[in-house]
RNA sequence: CGCGGGGUGGAGCAGCCUGGUAGCUCGUCGGGCUCAUAACCCGAAGGUCGCAGGUUCAAAUCCUGCCCCCGCAACCA
């Protein structure tokens, strides 16, 4: 049989487990129960990616190895994806011989296939820190909208990218000083050899969802491939290059080598004889590698993996199944708005199984993000795993325990059982298509029809007027619940089991599903004591989940985009943590009359207005405000506003913005707050 | 003009590939049931499917343009 290889993207050994991490592990886990559910021989692997240069640092600032840094993180990760109930066959870390051999391994073969490639570099360097600066560990001011604190590679304000050279006034993240350039030699990676082959690779039926070859083909695909630097100067932590003094991996490359080291070290630990390669990752090895990963590091598995494998004569993957982002009540997770919800956190609130039944709710093939709202979460959850399934289940085996013996009977209902059957192969399909979504969908559906029927064919009257009937009603009932069990156990084991147990029978999976014919429980078994099967999801649980911490200084006011965000966001929260602003907290902000000088509008901006303000201080203001779309430039100059003086200077479309104008209204319909009578221009306002 | 995804009753989503009566969950209103976890069942109100144009006997669905929202961007899952 075909040997089926399911891996999650490895979580990086420099921060704790989140719900982010979760939507991915939950469903490669999901997956993995159901193919093995299903009879498919399938092994689920995972581990800590530990190398490079944030980890490096990390531990010297704690004052100890990245080795003892790692080996923390790995035990944290590791009890936390237990207590979720993801079921590794084995989770393993990149820190091991077994990768170095298998870098090494991979690194030989590219060089001797003439994919690997030596250039000299002029890098940015730090004297005092005695190190090299990757993109990220240079900041300065964006060269194109002048936001200060910019990282090197891109801005964050205005979405250009650049290089961290052309940065003004560049300063090491580290230390602070300013960087110089040093020239190093370099290793390529030559991916433009490889288009072709990653085309045919991409194209493949099956390999890739749509919307993600889409995304490839408006990409580097497209566009061409540039050669992928694959190596680091020291200090750095990972493998050292053979041959090399003081150079590295970079962490990409041995990173993905680890889904290869993690399979060897599990058939080690299984006391296996045969190798990875042998039985996963050689080309004509009788397997099928499927890996799961977020769309933010789709460029790494979808280019220079496969392109990898296939320079070094290694297995591809079959399916590259790709994910959305996680947000929470509609927004990107955020630590200052408490939505950054680690998986500790969580499982210190509710039982896993309601979040993995949420997230299979909401989970297809297709990248799309999926949304964590609390108010949904409850809803879906309570809706149909409880209130649907978990009380169809409830309220059919409590008659037949406690107002009947709790036999099942020989005989069934027909048409219902005939109808509970019907579904198995829609929930399969969707299931192995990865379309949780739509398998329970199926499932859910299932549970209103057999609900519908207890509500018209009314066992409670019948256990007296015609206790037969009554019997064997509930005993196909008991057979549905038995097979929803079956069905459900990828998704919440924990529930399926109670079911299981519920009805005194042996788990039932996909495969027994496939070969059964009519009647599930034998004549005469008698059911165990029936229960909730699981409890509501309570308001107040759920929304202990966001902790607002106190709210950090969030000095500046924002670019347009942002701005109106904030606004609509302001609205419907009308207090936060404290709620009440001392008056320390007013007396900080400044108030002023100002003088509205020049007025001209922002090219490519039509909510802004360029305004020159005068505050009573030698040189005019320069205020970007957000009202050109309730007045013209003309009407507001000589106008006298209040001016917000002392807010935190803050580049807004690279006009440097120096103060904020008060206005009444929402955008666009704006009025200006301005100033009767004939105070100069500076005056304090309280 | 960086790339991709999306806009469908009050909220959240399905339907779009393959054109033919607009569907589901929650909420609201009314009724029923009493086995069950304030559950379950029935009925009702509520949508010119972001906007404009085109193709067609027929468009939520196909084509073109525009507006708006979200995510990603090679050291973020």
């Amino acid at each position: 049989m075909t040997k089926i290889l399911v891996t999650s993207a490895l979580p990086y050994a420099n921060g704790s487990i989140h719900l982010g991490h979760l939507v991915e592990h939950i469903q490669t886990d999901i997956y993995v129960r159901f193919l093995r559910s299903a009879g498919e021989d399938v092994i689920h692997i995972c581990a800590d990616d530990t190398h490079g240069t944030p980890i490096e640092l990390n531990a010297r600032k704690l004052g100890i190895t990245p080795e003892q840094l790692v080996a923390g993180v790995w035990d944290e990760h590791v009890r936390d994806f237990k207590d979720f109930g993801i079921g590794f066959d084995h989770y393993d870390s990149t820190n091991s011989d077994e990768n170095r051999q298998y870098a090494e391994l991979i690194f030989q073969r590219l060089q001797k296939a003439g994919a690997i490639e030596k250039k000299a570099l002029e890098l940015t360097y730090c004297e005092k820190d005695q190190r090299f600066l990757p993109d990220r560990f240079v900041k300065g001011t964006c060269p194109r909208c002048s936001s200060p604190d910019q990282y090197g590679d891109v801005c964050e304000k205005c979405n250009a990218t650049y290089a961290p050279t052309d940065l003004k006034d560049p300063h090491c993240a580290i230390c602070g000083s300013a960087p110089t350039r040093k020239a190093s030699e370099h290793y390529f990676f030559k991916l433009g050899k490889y288009g072709d082959f990653l085309r045919e690779w991409s194209g493949k039926e099956g390999t890739l969802d749509a919307a993600i070859r889409n995304n490839l083909m408006g990409g580097w695909l497209g566009t061409g491939l540039a050669d992928w630097c694959i190596s680091r100067d020291g200090p750095y932590f990972g493998f050292n290059i053979p041959g090399e003094k003081d150079k590295y991996f970079y962490v990409w490359l041995d990173a993905p080598i680890g889904y290869i080291s993690s399979v060897e070290r599990y058939l080690k630990k299984i006391g296996s004889p045969k190798s990875a390669l042998d039985l996963y990752w050689n080309e004509d090895a009788d397997s099928s590698v499927r890996h799961i990963i977020g769309k933010d590091i789709l460029n790494f598995h979808a280019l220079f993996w496969p392109a990898m494998l296939k320079g070094a004569a290694l297995k591809r993957p079959e399916k590259l199944i790709v994910h959305g982002m996680l947000t929470v009540n509609g927004e990107k997770m955020s630590k200052s708005r408490g939505t950054f919800i680690n998986a500790r956190q969580y499982l210190d609130i509710l039982d896993p199984s309601y979040l993995r039944y949420f997230f299979a709710a909401n989970l297809g093939p297709s990248p799309e993000d999926i949304d964590l709202s609390l108010k949904e979460f409850r809803n879906k959850v309570n809706a149909e795993l409880i209130n649907n399934l978990g009380n169809m289940v409830n309220r059919s085996l409590s008659i037949l325990a406690t107002r009947m013996d709790g036999k099942i009977s020989a005989d069934r209902n027909p048409a219902l059982l005939d109808d509970a059957f019907k579904t198995v192969p829609l929930v399969r399909e969707a299931f192995g298509k990865l379309e949780f979504r739509g398998g329970l969908k199926a499932l859910t559906e299932l549970g209103e029809r057999v609900n519908k029927f207890v509500q018209d064919s009314k066992p409670w009257e019948k256990v007296a007027s015609a206790p037969d009937e009554a019997r064997r009603d509930l005993s196909t009932i008991a057979d549905v619940a038995y097979l929803v069990g079956a069905m459900l156990f990828p998704v919440v084991p924990k529930v399926a089991e109670e079911i299981f147990g519920q009805l005194a029978a042996k788990p039932l999976t996909f495969k027994d599903l496939a070969s059964a014919k009519g009647a599930l429980l034998p004549a005469g078994h008698k059911i165990g004591t029936p229960r909730p099967i699981i409890g509501r999801l309570d308001e107040k649980q759920v929304e202990k989940l966001v902790v607002v911490s106190a709210p950090p200084p969030e000095p500046a006011k924002p670019a347009k985009k942002e701005a109106k965000k904030e606004a609509k966001k302001a609205e419907p929260k009308p207090e936060v943590a404290p709620g009440v602003a001392s008056y320390d907290d007013f007396s900080k902000i400044e108030l002023k009359i100002g003088k509205i000088l020049e007025a001209e509008r922002v090219p490519k901006a039509d909510k802004l207005l360029k305004l020159k303000v005068d505050l009573g201080e030698p040189e005019a203001r320069t205020i970007a405000a957000g009202i050109a779309e309730a007045y013209a430039p003309e009407q507001v100059v000589g106008k006298r506003v209040v001016v917000v003086a002392n807010l935190a200077k803050r580049a807004i479309r690279g006009i440097e913005s120096n103060g904020m104008l008060l206005a009444a209204g929402e955008p666009p319909k704006l009025t200006l707050v301005d100033v009767p009578g004939d105070l100069p221009p500076g005056t304090r306002i309280r």
